[in-house]
DNA sequence: GACGAACTGGGACAGTTGACCCAGTCGCCT
DNA sequence: AGGCGACTGGGTCAACTGTCCCAGTTCGTC
C-alpha cells in the first residue's frame, strides 16, 4: 500500500467499512474484512484507529454528516408540475426517496443496522439521536421549501411535521426491504403524503 | 440441570435466547451466553440444536408464531367510547401498541434485529417475510373488526390498508426507540390514524 | 433391580477476531 | 546527503466462539 497520511487512511478505511457493512452486514465487518476491502494491512488499521469501535463510531458520524438532501425542491416542482399542491409535492418527494432506496437498498439497510448498533449501548445512543436529528433537519428544509412553493402554511411547528415524515419514511424502508413490494410502498407513500399535507392549511 | 426432554429443552433455550437478545443484542447472544441464561451446559445446547444458526431460525419462527393480537377490538371500543369513529378506533389501537412498545422496548428492538438478521441471507429472507405477513394478518383482523364495529367500509382491500399500518407502526417504533419522545410518537399515531381512516367510507 | 437409551457435564479443539509489537522503509526537512 | 519521524508489513498473542467428544448419570421399562 502506498503511503498516505493518517487522515487519508482514516477516511479510506471508513469508506471501505461502509462498503463492507452494506454488502455483508455490520457483524461481518471485522477489522480484517475492512482492511482487505481497503487493500491495506492490519497494522495500518490500528495505526489510524484505536480500535474497531472507534472506527464504527466514526463511520456513523461520517454517514450522518454526508447525508444530503435527497430532494431539491425545484426538481420536485419540475416532477410534480407547475401548479402542484402541497400533497403532490410531498408525494413527489417521498417517491424520490423511494427511488433512492430502490437504487441502493443495501445502503439503507446498513444505515438501519448502524442505528440499531448505536441504540445498544448508552454511550453510543447519542449517535443514533444525532442521525435522526440530521434526517429531521433535512426534511424540515424540504417541508419549508414545499410550503413556500405552494403558499401553504404548516399548522404545527415544521419540526413536528418532519418527525412524522421521518417515521413514515423509516416504516416504508423496512417494510419494503422485507417484501420488496413496490405497489404496497406506493400506497404507503400516498397515505403518508395525504396525512402530512393535512398538517398544513392551503394558501 | 434437571433432566428434560429434547423438546422442552429446545423451547427453554429459545426462551433464554430471546431474553439474551432482548437484553444484549443478537451479536452478544453466543451459545455460551444462551446456555448460561438457561442454566444449562454447552453440551445440552448441541444436544437440542444442530447449530446456533438453527436456534436463531427457530427463535424467529417462535416469536412470529407467538405474536398475538395486541388489540382486542372490544377493549378498544371500551377505550375509545361507544360511539367512536373509525379514526378514533384506529388511533386507540395504535396507542395500545405504543403502550406495549413503551412497556418492553427491548423486545421490539430484538424483533427488529431479528428481522435485519433474516434480511441478510437469501435463505433466511423468507423468515422476515413470514414475520411481516403475520403482522399484516393480525392487523387485518383488527381493521376488519374496527370497520364492522363502526359500520365503515374499507375502500381498498383490507390487506392493503394493513400493510400501510404495519409500515407506520415500524416507523413509530424505530423513531421512538431512538428519541424516546412520547409527544412526537403521539403525533405519528394521530397522523397515521387520520391517513388510515381516510381509506374507508364511513357508514 | 437390571438394562438400555436418553440425557448431562466437563473438557478439548480449531478457527476467528481485536489488538499489538517491532523491525524495517519511506519521505520530508534541513 | 543525512537524519528523523511518519508510516508499513508481517508475525504474534490472548480471548472468544461454535462445535464436538466422551465418560458418566439418570430415567422408564421389563
Amino acid at each position: 500500500m502506498a503511503r498516505m497520511s493518517a487522515a487519508d487512511r482514516r477516511s479510506a478505511l471508513i469508506e471501505a467499512a461502509l462498503r463492507v457493512v452494506s454488502r455483508e452486514g455490520l457483524a461481518q465487518a471485522t477489522t480484517r474484512a475492512i482492511v482487505a476491502e481497503a487493500g491495506m494491512s492490519l497494522a495500518s488499521f490500528h495505526y489510524a484507529f484505536e480500535s474497531r469501535d472507534e472506527l464504527v463510531d466514526e463511520l456513523i458520524g461520517a454517514v450522518v454528516a454526508r447525508e444530503r438532501k435527497a430532494v431539491a425542491p425545484e426538481e420536485l416542482v419540475a416532477a410534480a408540475g407547475e401548479g402542484a399542491t402541497l400533497a403532490e409535492l410531498v408525494e413527489a418527494g417521498l417517491l424520490r426517496y423511494f427511488e433512492h432506496l430502490r437504487a441502493d437498498p443495501e445502503h439503507e439497510q446498513a444505515m438501519l443496522e448502524l442505528t440499531q448498533y448505536a441504540l445498544r449501548s448508552p454511550e453510543r445512543h447519542p449517535l443514533a439521536v444525532a442521525q435522526y436529528e440530521r434526517y429531521a433537519e433535512l426534511v424540515v428544509e424540504a417541508l419549508e421549501a414545499a410550503a413556500a412553493l405552494t403558499g401553504a402554511r404548516w399548522r404545527l411547528p415544521v419540526e413536528h411535521v418532519a418527525r412524522v415524515l421521518v417515521a413514515f419514511t423509516d416504516g416504508l424502508t423496512i417494510t419494503w426491504l422485507v417484501d420488496r413490494d413496490d405497489a404496497a410502498a406506493a400506497r404507503v407513500v400516498a397515505a403518508a403524503a395525504d396525512a402530512l399535507s393535512r398538517m398544513a392549511d392551503p394558501r
